[in-house]
Formats: C-alpha cells, structure tokens, sequence
DNA sequence: CTCCAAAGATGTAGTAACTACAAGATTGGA
DNA sequence: TCCAATCTTGTAGTTACTACATCTTTGGAG
C-alpha cells in the first residue's frame, strides 16, 4: 500500500547517496569532503542530500542503528535475568559480529575515519547520549520497582563502560591483523570485558 | 615581565567580549545570538572576537574551567585517601558552592541556557570527555600500580555519575527557590550523591 | 624624544553547512 | 487523459569560521 514505484525510487535515490558518501568518506575523511562533492558523484542536486539527511553527520552514520541494541535486549530478555548479564551478551555479541570475517575490515575503516573526525566523534557522544535514555527508560519499563535515578545511572555507567571498551578496542585490534594476533587480541578483549563488566555487577 | 599595558589591554578586550557574549547569550539564548551581534556589541570587529575565541561555544564556557577539578583534587589529595572519597568531597564543594547564596541565580541562568541548545550540550559532552582524560591520567599518576584500564574505568564511571547528579540537579533545582524547599532540595541532592557514590565505591 | 619592529585590531574575500522557498519533473490514481 | 501529490531541483540567503593583507598601537633601543 505503500511501496510504489514512487517510494521505490525514493528509497533508491537515498541509497545511492549513502553509498556514494560513505565510500567517499572512508576514501578522503570526513572532513575532506563535501556534501556539494556527494551530492555530484551521486548526481543529485545538493538539496535532494539533505531532503533524506538532516546533517551531513547522518549520511556517514545511517544504517548502523547500534544504538537501540542495549534497550531492546533489555527488552526482550527472559523476565528473570540479571540486566547486566543481558548488556554484558548483548555488548559481546555485537563485537564477535565485527570482529567476524569480513567485518573486520570494514569496522576498522568507519573507526579510523570516525576517530580522525571532530565532527563524527561529537555525533557519536551524542548517539551515546541517546542510547543511554533509551535504556534508562526500558529498565525502568522493566522493573517499575527501580528508582528513576537508578536507572538512569545503571544506564549511564553502562554507557561509560561501553566507551571504554570501545577505545580499548580501537587500540587494540588496528595493529596488524594475523591470526594468531587477532586471537590474542580477542582474548585480551574478552578479558577487558569480563573486567568491565564485573565492576558493573559489584556496584548494582 | 609580560603585564605591559599592551597585555592589559588585550586582556581587557577578551573580557568585554566575554561579558558581553555571556550577557547577550543569557538574555536571548545562544542560538539567536550571533557572533556578528556580540561583536557589535563589544564594539570590535568580528575577527577581534575570533582572535580571542576559537569557536562560538568557548564564548560561553570561558573561564568556567570545571573540568580540571577532579583531576586536581586527585593530584593535590592526602597520600592514602580513597580516590573515590576524594573525587566525592570536591564534588560535594563545588555543587555547594554553586547553591551558595549569589552563585544560585547565575547558576541557573547557564544551566537554563546550556539546557536549550544543542551546540552547547555537545560542547559540554567533550568538556566532560577531556576531564575524563585528564582524570584518567592523574589516577594513573598517582597509583602507577593501577591498571591504565582501571584508571580510564574510574574515570569514565565518575563523569557518568557525575553527569547524571547534574541532570538531577537541574531537575531539582529550577523548582520554585523558596528557602524552606530549597533545603529539602539540598537533602533530596545529597541523598542522591551518596547514593552514586556508593555504587562508585562497591565498584572498586 | 624619535622611530622601528612586533603585536594587536580591522577589513575583505572566501568556504561550507545548512534553511527557505519557488518552480520543475515524475508518478499514482480518478 | 489529466490532475494532484510528491519528489527533485535551483536560487538566494544566513552563519560560523579561515586566510590574509593592512592599519594602529605600543614597548623599547638609540
């Protein structure tokens, strides 16, 4: 009732400039391109970008949505599990997903080039922000018990915890990626987390 | 050796510039106030104020310098203080001095502000990311027996909390100011600090 | 006191991300 | 077939910010 040929073409239009940008981005940095250039090597008019993207931030995170994961497996646990043992498999098996072949490479793109952007790296404190209420309000939805403040700082220190593992990973994973490297990376990830993520149980 | 009229002057440029900026922001918020209009005011060109400011936003955060504090105490604590007692009591200080008589209107009007725009907020995100560092560092600085892991996790676990007892804060405060709520808004504070502290210490 | 060099203030010109809006092109459906 | 909704485009602005040349003030050497 909706997805004719009109949305079709909408939706294709949208897709190219998000490909088009992200390729350009991962190519030159964020900052080195302009959405004029998108807007030209997707052939569209530099209006048609930001009738699908707000900001030009949008069009380098489109399509990741990581950002609602924590909430809905918040969501959608079993009643009667511990949220931390939720967000500690929900947190590693979004990173086993990256870390598997043929993710690798392209999260090590996004990272480096997000890393060398001012601009990507205060969209993704914004993000953090976000998804940071967004879990806050389902585990209070969860467990109407819990105090609003509770919930807020089980969230907010989850987040924070999550950062910290984020830039462990960056630091550790970029460095050459053999096999036998990237096991012992994983273990000292795996390790990191466990480490993390205990101090979030002690304190809750 | 360095105070000439010549610095005085230029200091004195930079702090008419900054009043008025602050003033002009309070009044009509930040957004609807340009650099062109605050310029004016100031009566120096456009150019003067980029001379003393790198962006818009240090306009409004200049000479608040909040986010050295932490990492200070730390440096400047009692030999075997708890890290964790240490960062609690100099937020403690600055939250009271804040509600101090004088301080609590002023207070108010920049959380008010900061509160309504989106470029101040995301300013005030990297602020806290920088003072996370910087704290991260002093921790480390001062118990280099502690894991570089382990000190970016303090950290990152007291700028959480940290943040979320300012949210609550301003939640609180705002409410009307009469003397008689304002001390069960003082109590209804502390409670909540403790409460976060708490956790930070069952942490660690 | 004079005058020069440095440093601060100004003005001009330009870039890039947006916004508002009017006008053109395409498409779904009556 | 044709109209109306919707997508796309082009034009004209606004604003933060940069680069750079020029003007003005000032501290200090002679």
């Amino acid at each position: 009732m909706e997805i004719g040929r009109r949305e079709r073409k909408k939706q294709q239009t949208r897709q190219v400039i998000s490909d088009v940008a992200t390729r350009l981005f991962l190519e030159r940095g964020f900052d080195a391109v302009t959405v004029a250039e998108v807007a030209k090597a997707a052939d569209v008019a530099v209006q048609t970008v930001f009738n699908h993207f707000p900001t030009k931030e949008d069009l380098f995170f489109d399509e990741t949505g990581w950002w609602l994961g924590p909430a809905e497996a918040i969501r959608n646990a079993p009643p009667e599990q511990n949220p931390i043992d939720t967000l500690e498999q929900q947190y590693l098996a979004v990173v086993r997903g990256r870390l598997a072949n043929g993710h690798l490479e392209t999260w090590r793109e996004f990272s480096r080039t997000m890393a060398e952007s001012q601009a990507l790296l205060a969209r993704r404190r914004q993000i953090a922000e976000e998804m940071e209420r967004t879990l806050a309000a389902a585990l209070q939805e969860r467990d109407p018990e819990m105090e609003p403040l509770t919930a807020r700082l089980v969230a907010a220190q989850f987040a924070a915890a999550q950062k910290v593992l984020e830039d462990e990973l960056a630091r550790i994973m970029p460095a050459e990626a053999r096999p036998e490297q990237l096991t012992a990376a994983n273990a000292e990830l795996e390790r990191a987390t466990g480490k993390v993520f205990a101090a979030l149980r002690r304190a809750w």
